[in-house]
Formats: structure tokens, sequence, C-alpha cells
DNA sequence: CTGTGACTGCTAGTCCGTG
DNA sequence: CCACGGACTAGCAGTCACA
């Protein structure tokens, strides 16, 4: 897929997730979504979805803002 | 579908296409999304993806920070 | 503990049209 | 200008085995 965007989301919530001292199977349980998917998503191989998104923020207890901030690069 | 995230971000990107006084096919076409689309993410009808949603940020010319925060219900 | 490939069902997203 | 529909294709959600 190559997206930079899916690649710097899926950085960030790997690096919440890290500061939480989780594995990925502790987010997956959390979140109620698969340890594979999470991982692949953490890769940015998968173009998720809002509400899988906001799931996963709920689970790392973070706004979706916070993972969000600057991650599009607009013309000023 | 029914869910309340997608229906307050969908009304939240209405309020914000309003102040910039465009129309949903303007927003449509900047962002290169079909226009029928942007009606039904609009009114929360559908779960639109990380990539879209960035999508008509940029063509709206704000961040995803700005129309998330806040959207989530954490607990305090 | 995590990366990866493969798979299926369903839905994201397009394109046409109507009132 | 927008809500809403149908029909269609590309691609996501979700799962598993195995490294």
């Amino acid at each position: 897929m190559e997206n930079d965007l899916l690649k710097k989301l899926g950085t960030r919530i790997r690096e919440k997730r890290k500061t939480l001292g989780w594995t990925q199977e502790d987010l997956a349980s959390t979140a109620q979504i698969d340890r594979s998917y999470i991982g692949s998503v953490e890769r940015g191989e998968r173009n998720l979805t809002f509400t899988v998104l906001c799931q996963i923020c709920t689970a790392l207890d973070c706004e979706v803002a916070e993972l969000t901030v600057g991650i599009l690069e607009l013309p000023q």
C-alpha cells in the first residue's frame, strides 16, 4: 500500500502502546481486535476505518486528536 | 449503521465546509471523492477510512485533530 | 512477542440517476 | 444544492497458521 500517513499513524499508535508497557496482545484484547490486525496497523499496512481507529484510541485511553496532530502537511 | 461517532464527525465536517462557503460538490472535487459519498459521510452514514478522512481534511485545509478533539468519551 | 501470507464476507467508495 | 436510491468494483475487516 505504501502510504506515509498510515505509517505515521501506525508508528504513533505503537509508541503510545509502548508508553503503557503493553504488548500487541494486550492492546488487541482491550480493543477487541485481532492481534495480527493491530500489528499490521502499526506497520502502516492497513487503511483502517474511523471506527477501528476510535476503538484503538479508546483502548489506549487517548484522544484521536492526540495521534493525529500535525500528521497532515497542510499548505502554509 | 447508526454510529454516534460517525455522526459527530460528519457534522463537524459539514460545519467546517460551510465556514468556507463550499458546496458538497466543491469539497468532493477538491478532495477527489464522489459527491454522493461526501453527503453520506456528513450524515454519518458511512464509516470512512483514514486516508479518505485525510483527503477531506486536506481539502478543507484543516487538521485531522481539529475535527476529532473530544470526539471520544474517555473514562476520566 | 511479533511479522507475514492467505483467505472470505462484507463494506468502502464510484457512478449513474431521481425528486 | 442536497438527500437518497440502485448497481457495481475495489478494498477493508477479521481470522488463522506458521515462522
